[in-house]
DNA sequence: CCCAGTCTTCAGAAATTTCTGAACGTTCGC
DNA sequence: GCGAACGTTCAGAAATTTCTGAAGACTGGG
């Protein structure tokens, strides 16, 4: 492991929000988790985060809510602090997959009113191809989802520093 | 089947639109998708796009530059044509879960350089994980493409009207 | 070679999104 | 209850994105 300092830190956290900005996440959402995976704090409020990030309280109290909406983090009592901790969720990553479902979900709707829409022709075949594709993704995912908690649980620990 | 109308496949093709935007595509690119998708022509001209949405030559112009990067459509040369047209690809959707792997690779990449970054901790242990998801997905995904097609080309015109 | 038809590019207008800062709640210690 | 510390909301400013229309480039026929 290479010895850095809190700068290559910051760098690889921006560098991450970017890259999620080009997924398609927001900007202020992309830094915010950003922040939240590369703390080496358990928990983050949000001034800390308004620190972090050089913006204002406003604007953090929006990221928050969008990242807790992604179900990415979450709200943390911690002892003794009155200000409000928040904290990346345990199976953040599988939790995103299955909220993607809602997202598909809206979709897949959408392609079975056109399918209805249609009658016989090349739009219908166009229409119910990319219904069976995505159909067939949606029933995959929770398998795979569930192949990769097994497979990592069955090695944890191995590679921890 | 319903019967059904031109403003009823309309309707139903800015259905699919709106929803493809929800789910993070811009929204011109998603109207000039969705008209490809339920049009019963085998290809369209710019011009023809332009007068389905009701907007100008630029725009669409714009439009079909970036869902020809996504990998959903390509040029197809029409016999006694000037015009460009452009279709759907065949394997449109299958090809797009290969590119969406570029995107994918950004954000891991991003993960790669932070695991670096970070010493051990909390930190660690989170970009580790994020890291290790992504791969197995990344992995994964081919080998779900191709089951899909297997499952679907045994079960050809089954359901076909 | 020139023209008509078609597509692309680009500067700027319009719409939308994003951020801020100030005002307003809430909560807890005293 | 009062006051201080925090967080949230919201109107408007700032930045960004998106769309248009006009100008330019390419292509093939005449």
């Amino acid at each position: 492991m290479t010895v850095t300092g809190e700068t290559d830190r910051r760098e690889a956290a921006e560098s991450l929000a970017l890259a999620l900005v080009g997924a398609g996440m927001q900007r202020m959402a992309a830094r915010a988790l950003a922040a939240f995976l590369f703390s080496d704090k358990e928990s983050l409020t949000a001034g800390d985060l308004a620190e972090e990030l050089g913006v204002s309280a406003g604007s953090v109290s929006g990221a928050i809510k969008m990242v807790a909406q992604m179900g990415l983090i979450e709200r943390s009592f911690v002892a003794g602090s009155r200000r409000e901790h928040f904290r990346m969720r345990d199976n953040a990553w599988t939790t995103l997959y299955s909220r993607q479902h809602s997202i598909i979900d809206d979709v897949l709707s959408a392609v079975e009113r056109g399918v209805d829409a249609v009658g016989a022709g090349p739009a219908y075949g166009r229409l119910t191809y990319m219904r069976d594709f995505y159909t067939y993704l949606l029933n995959e995912v929770p398998a795979l989802v569930e192949r990769f908690e097994e497979q990592r649980s069955g090695r944890r620990g191995e590679s921890r520093p």
